[in-house]
This record gives structure tokens, sequence and C-alpha cells, in this order.
DNA sequence: GCCCAGGGGGCTC
DNA sequence: GAGCCCCATGGG
């Protein structure tokens, strides 16, 4: 696992993922990115920066419909705003103070996400990786792809036991899941599409230790 | 014109 | 608890 990291690393360079600013600004992203590229969730935050809405307070003070224009370069616009919605009323819960909400352990803090409207797996481990800066993996359909390339998934397997696969073989580093989990979006968005569009499949060279 | 992104909720059976 | 449908922009 270290060693594959290592090579993805060496082929791709540190991927710089989430340069949001600060944990708050990383878990609106967490939500607009749902099913959506990183460049259109992009345009979103400039957008609501450009109308100073990118705080909890604003955000809730806002017409939803207003927002959804805001965000409107994200796929799922209207939904997403009714997520960003049901976000910041949760935070209220904690005086909009997210070291308060991330002072919870991994598991509670999970079933605490979990819970908001619009929060899945996904993105509840993204917030906790990402924002509140705490080790666990995310798994994403770039991850699983290419588990399945490797023969290490066969597509049946929960959330849980694709995290463990990674859990298991390596240290609990915040910078090591981090990075490797932005290596493997990298990786898959060259080689595991649904569609393959590469001839050569660069798999081989980074993977072929066979333990993945 | 076609494919598909750094998903999740809600419904059905 | 699995299998579907819905949401509905923009880049390649």
């Amino acid at each position: 696992m270290e060693e594959v990291f290592q090579r993805l690393l060496a082929r791709y360079g540190p991927q710089a993922w989430w340069p949001g600013d600060g944990p708050f600004e990383v878990m609106v992203g967490a939500i607009l990115t749902q099913a959506t590229s990183w460049k259109n969730v992009e345009k979103a935050i400039a957008n609501l920066k450009e109308a100073s809405a990118l705080t909890a307070v604003r955000l809730r003070q806002i017409p939803e419909a207003e927002l959804a224009g805001l965000i409107h370069p994200c796929l799922y616009y209207n939904v997403k705003a009714r997520k960003l919605k049901a976000l910041v009323q949760r935070l209220e819960t904690y005086g909009d103070s997210l070291p308060s909400l991330f002072s919870r352990g991994i598991a509670d803090l999970r079933q605490e996400l979990l819970s908001i409207y619009g929060v899945g797996e996904e993105t509840a481990y993204s917030i906790i990786l990402y924002a509140a800066g705490k080790p666990v993996f995310v798994i994403d359909a770039y991850t699983r792809r290419i588990l399945e390339r490797l023969g290490l998934a066969q597509g049946k397997e929960s959330y849980a036991q694709l995290q463990a696969l990674f859990h298991d073989n390596l240290a609990p580093d915040v910078r090591l899941f981090n990075e490797y989990h932005a290596l493997l979006v990298r990786l898959g968005k060259e080689v595991c599409r649904p569609t393959p569009r590469c001839s050569v499949c660069p798999l081989r060279d980074i993977c072929s230790t066979g333990e993945g």
C-alpha cells in the first residue's frame, strides 16, 4: 500500500487537494462537489465569496432560491442549496463553532454528519479528513474502480470494507490519507473511467506489487 | 450530439 | 437491503 502511494506520488506529484480557505469552506465544497467536477465548484465558491455569502450566518440568511442561483455552475444546484441550508442549520446548534463539532471522536462525528440532510458516507468522511483533520481514508467511485481493476475488490464490498483495506495497511496519517486519496482520483481520471480511454494502462507500473 | 463528473435522498418490492 | 429514479451544469 505504502509502496503504491510512493509510486503514485512519483508519477503525479503532490495534488494539493482542497486548497479551501479554512474548514468551513471545505465543508461547503464537500457538498458542492458531489457528482460534480471541482472546476464548477470553484466557480460556485467564487460566486459565494463575491456575494459575501460564504459564512454560516449568511448562508442561513440568504433565501434558498438565491443561494441556488449563486451555486448554479454546480450540477443539482437546487438540491445542493437545500443541503447547504441543512448543514448551516445544524452548525447553528454548535454556535457555528467547528472546533466544537470536531471535538467528537471519529465514529461519533461520522454519525453526527450522516444525520445531516445531504451528507452521505463519502461527504462525511471527506469532511472528517479534509476539514476536521482526522485520519480516515476516503473511498469514492474512482477508488472503487481502481480496486476492482486490481482485483482487490469485486464491487459488492461495503464502504467500510474498502476503507478497512487502507486502514489496516497504512499508518493513520492525515497527510498520507489526504494525498493518497487525491492521487487515486488523479489516477482514476486517467485510467478508470467507466470506459477506459487510454491505450496503455499505467496501473501495471504503479500497482504491480499485488498487495494494492 | 454524447458522455459523465471528487453523491445522496426517496421510493418500491 | 438491494435496485431503481431523480436531481439537471459544463467541459471534453
